[in-house]
RNA sequence: GCCGAAGUGGCGGAAUUGGUAGACGCGCUGGACUCAAAAUCCAGUAUGGCUCACCCCAUGUGCCGGUUCGAGUCCGGCCUUCGGUACCA
């Protein structure tokens, strides 16, 4: 008989959500286990196969661990503000709003259908006010504590969004999401400090079981370099006019190479330039940085291009030597980092040495190459040369001396720097959350006050593109009394960046209704940290950055208990289509509806994880889906033929294995074998082999009907609890079909291994001779080396090879191998 | 360039601490059932050689070399693909 998938997942389905059977009971923390899913993006592609492989097989992990006795939350919501809403809003005029419900309720149904545990009872989504409200709320708390702050950056600006693109955003210079060429622009942009944490969230990596490149991408991100900074005073020609006493800091990893810096750069766009440029060089040095600004950011980092640069006409004072050295500009410098200038020390940097080598200046090495050494800067460890008082000292030894020195002679310190940069949240759109700033003319910046959230965003703008912000243009929104003085006043523009809302996330799925504050602590302190916490490798130095910045505010308010949010992290990989990630755009998503019409919920489950190991993805076939379609109708069948066999027979817990015929034996070692082995291989998010030895099993079940009752029912149980979490419909009914009344996930359980029976009587050992294999032998268990012996030498195969040949050394490995050399 | 991951049959992929390479599935071939087809079931299926009949022999986990009684697994040197990053001083 055909598996009636369409009947069968419906059933249950209804039957689950009448009793609420997965309604999670917050007060019951025993063994509390909180299963995150990275939130869905409510677009209008809908739900594609990308979403399942990440959903489906997730679920099956916290199914299992529900039946292995844990009380599994599994929320699902949505991430409903950000651009695509609003991009769609400008092509169909559909409002933003409409848009994204309409999506949210069709998704919604999608989700249904894949038959996930989640407790729709905690339901959330982003783009309404009883969520956003707490956005700025946060944001009034960042901004008390200094950690919101606004400042003028040169910014990624897109010029088809009409947006500020965060660095993260970028990619190859375009914009990430329509592809457009990004172009810089200054702007007033709001930032969070994230960089007040960047120590701490290096350090909390240690704490967290993520994945490493995970970890690794992180550390890279945060990119935690030790050094020093050093001034140079600004040398001073006779008749230049007093009073000019600049200095200019640099950063350095390599304050012991000091005596060798022979020039310095600034980076074009650093503030003291335009003072210090001689007024012969000004035309010169003016039109380099016209020449930078006309490149993107990409043509200007990368390092194939030759180096350029010009002469500033003026000279600073290295301050180990008090030797005059020539400053220069060049773009390989960037403001954005350390000090925007550096000491090029050409010896010891390859950078350095390029640039140095097209323009002429001096090279002193003050590190001692080893003499085999052919290459150009040398930058590995040797003694100090050329550095007076540094000289013979190896580089950790110089760099302290060199610290101190310039300490006690005030002119540096020893000082970390990170390459992680703030946080930019501003938005120029209208899609998100209001950021809760009024500007004043006389009183400045001044905060809404916590009583007065939210601010709502209004429905009725006009969200077409150009000029300014649909915000900026709302005349009923952006003009305001001012707090203050009661003038007039002027709401900040922007909106926040989506990634606000997905920081605290977790925390408001615990009791999204709830309105006393920001989330329900009474829960949260029970069940944050989130224990599992799976999505997409895409976001390891975004969201999943700027949420651990996020819960380690939260926490410092006193309003979280741990340090890190997400315990254990684990990523599904990527499905492709002909190679490329699936998108709306380029037309290459796979519509699940396809498979799950014809072969059911559980059968496109199965198969997605039946593909490969989960955390690898891989390129979308549909060759193949037959197999666990057959699998599924094999074991319905199966279960059918022994229909209400628990109304015939009663069956142990445990049975002695000499009591049992050859034939229940096996079947009984065979299916505690497999309870062991899929037990711990859905624990370890290894799907494709849990279901491989289902498929074995279920091959080893061809001669059950020759089994006693009890075996088979006692084999039937087990197989329908193992098959539960990965197939959760098929397995409902199957367990059902042999005359239960309760669900399995009402009642959830999983079946005790009988260790006994995962040991063979028999082990078949392979026989090699000079290490290849000539034979294999049956033998009893833990058989010793002389028996195994007796038996392999009366094998002509084995003797074929050994015969007129000098035996030099036997090798047997128990239970595995027994090798033969000969000469 | 740097960092990371991965290369195994026609295909997706298995393989504890080094110990029988190719589990499981797809596909394909042959057979059973059928008037026929589909579905299902049974058997076979790494490559080459021998009379593929049965044994058997040789080769084989990206390439070259090494360690070892024994290497997909460990070591050294490459090649290719995919991710991340882009002069970070």
């Amino acid at each position: 008989m055909r598996y009636p998938h369409a009947e069968i997942e419906s059933k249950w389905q209804g039957f689950w959500e009448e009793k609420q059977v997965y309604k999670t009971d917050f007060s019951n923390i025993d063994k509390k286990l909180y299963h995150l899913n990275m939130f869905i993006y409510p677009s209008g592609a809908k739900l594609h196969t990308g979403h399942w492989y990440h959903y489906g097989p997730s679920d099956s992990w916290a199914r299992y661990k529900r039946l292995r006795g844990y009380n599994v939350f599994e929320p699902m919501g949505y991430d409903a503000f950000g651009l695509p809403a609003e991009n769609n809003a400008i092509k169909t005029g559909i409002h933003p709003l409409e848009n994204t419900l309409q999506n949210i309720k069709d998704i919604k149904v999608q989700l249904k259908k894949i038959g996930c545990m989640y407790d729709w009872n905690t339901e959330l989504m982003t783009c309404v006010p009883e969520y956003y409200k707490w956005n700025q709320w946060l944001f009034l708390q960042l901004y008390k504590k200094g950690l919101a702050y606004r400042k003028k950056a040169p910014v990624n600006w897109c010029p088809n969004d009409q947006t500020v693109l965060a660095n993260e955003q970028v990619h190859d210079g375009k914009c990430e999401r329509c592809g457009t060429e990004v172009i810089q622009k200054n702007l007033s942009q709001w930032f969070f400090k994230i960089t007040e944490y960047a120590e701490e969230l290096l350090q909390g990596l240690d704490t967290i079981n993520w994945p490493d490149k995970t970890k690794l991408m992180q550390r890279n991100w945060i990119g935690k370099s030790i050094g020093a900074e050093v001034d140079f005073k600004v040398y001073l020609p006779l008749g230049t006019v007093d009073g000019f006493n600049e200095v200019i800091k640099i950063f350095t990893t390599r304050p012991d190479t000091l005596f060798g810096a022979t020039y310095m750069v600034l980076a074009p766009e650093h503030p003291l330039v335009d003072k210090l440029t001689t007024r012969e060089l000004k035309t010169k040095v003016e039109e380099y940085k016209e020449s930078i600004k006309s490149l993107t950011e990409i043509e200007r980092t990368s390092t194939v291009k030759e180096k350029t640069g010009v002469f500033t006409g003026a000279f600073a004072i290295n301050p180990v030597n008090n030797k005059k050295i020539p400053i220069w500009i060049a773009d390989y410098v960037l403001l954005t980092y350390g000090t925007g200038a550096i000491m090029a020390v050409p010896g010891q940097d390859e950078r350095d040495w390029e640039f140095a080598e097209k323009f002429n200046l001096p090279i002193i090495r003050t590190v001692q190459p080893p003499d085999d050494f052919t290459g150009k800067a040398y930058l590995e460890d040797g003694p100090a040369i050329n550095s007076e008082f540094l000289n013979g000292l190896f580089v950790e030894d110089a760099k302290k001396k060199i610290n101190h020195w310039l300490e006690d002679n005030r002119i540096g310190k020893a000082t970390v720097n990170y390459r992680l940069r703030d946080w930019l949240i501003s938005r120029q759109r209208y899609w998100g959350t209001p950021i809760p700033i009024i500007h004043c003319e006389k009183c400045g910046e001044i905060t809404v006050s916590e009583d007065e959230l939210p601010v709502e965003l209004p429905y009725d703008v006009d969200f077409k593109l150009g000029g300014e912000s649909p915000l900026a243009r709302n005349e009923k929104f952006i003009n305001v009394k001012c707090p203050n003085c009661n003038g007039s006043a002027k709401r900040d523009p922007d909106t926040m960046d989506t990634f606000v809302d997905s920081s605290w996330y977790y925390f408001r799925f615990l009791n999204p209704k709830f309105s006393e504050g920001i989330f329900d602590k009474s829960v949260s302190d029970n069940w944050v940290p989130v224990d599992m916490y799976v999505g997409g490798a895409e976001h390891a130095t975004m969201h999943l950055l700027y949420a651990r910045f996020i819960h380690k505010f939260l926490r410092d308010l006193g309003l979280a208990k741990g340090d890190e949010p997400f315990q254990t992290l684990v990523h599904q990989g990527t499905i492709t289509n002909a190679g490329a990630k699936m998108s709306k755009s380029k037309g290459n998503v796979v519509n699940p509806d396809l498979f799950t019409s014809k072969f059911g919920s559980d059968v496109f489950r199965l198969y997605l994880m039946f593909m490969g190991p989960y955390d690898m993805g891989g390129d979308w076939s549909d060759k193949g889906i037959s197999g666990t379609d057959r699998f599924v109708n094999r074991v319905y069948d199966l279960f059918n033929e022994f229909k209400d066999l628990q109304n015939e027979t009663t069956v142990k817990e445990k049975y002695d294995l000499n009591s049992l015929s050859d034939q229940d034996k096996f079947v009984y070692r065979k299916v505690n074998q497999t309870l062991h082995k899929v037990g711990e291989e859905i624990n370890h998010f290894r799907f494709n082999t849990a279901i491989a030895s289902l498929m074995e099993l279920l091959n080893n079940f061809k001669d059950i009907s020759t089994c006693s009752k009890e075996i088979q029912l006692y084999a039937l149980q087990r197989l329908a609890i193992m098959v539960s979490p990965l197939a959760p419909h098929l397995g409902e009914e199957c367990w059902s079909l042999l005359g239960n009344s309760t669900s399995i996930f009402e009642k959830p359980f999983w079946y005790q291994v009988d260790e006994s029976a995962l040991i063979e009587d028999t082990v078949s050992i392979a026989v090699q001779v000079n290490g290849k294999l000539r034979a294999t032998i049956d033998a009893p268990l833990n058989s010793e080396q002389e028996a195994v012996k007796k038996l392999i030498f009366n094998e002509e195969k084995v003797t074929r090879h050994t015969a007129e040949k000098t035996i030099v050394k036997e090798i047997y490995v128990k239970n595995k191998i027994y090798n033969i050399v000969v000469k």
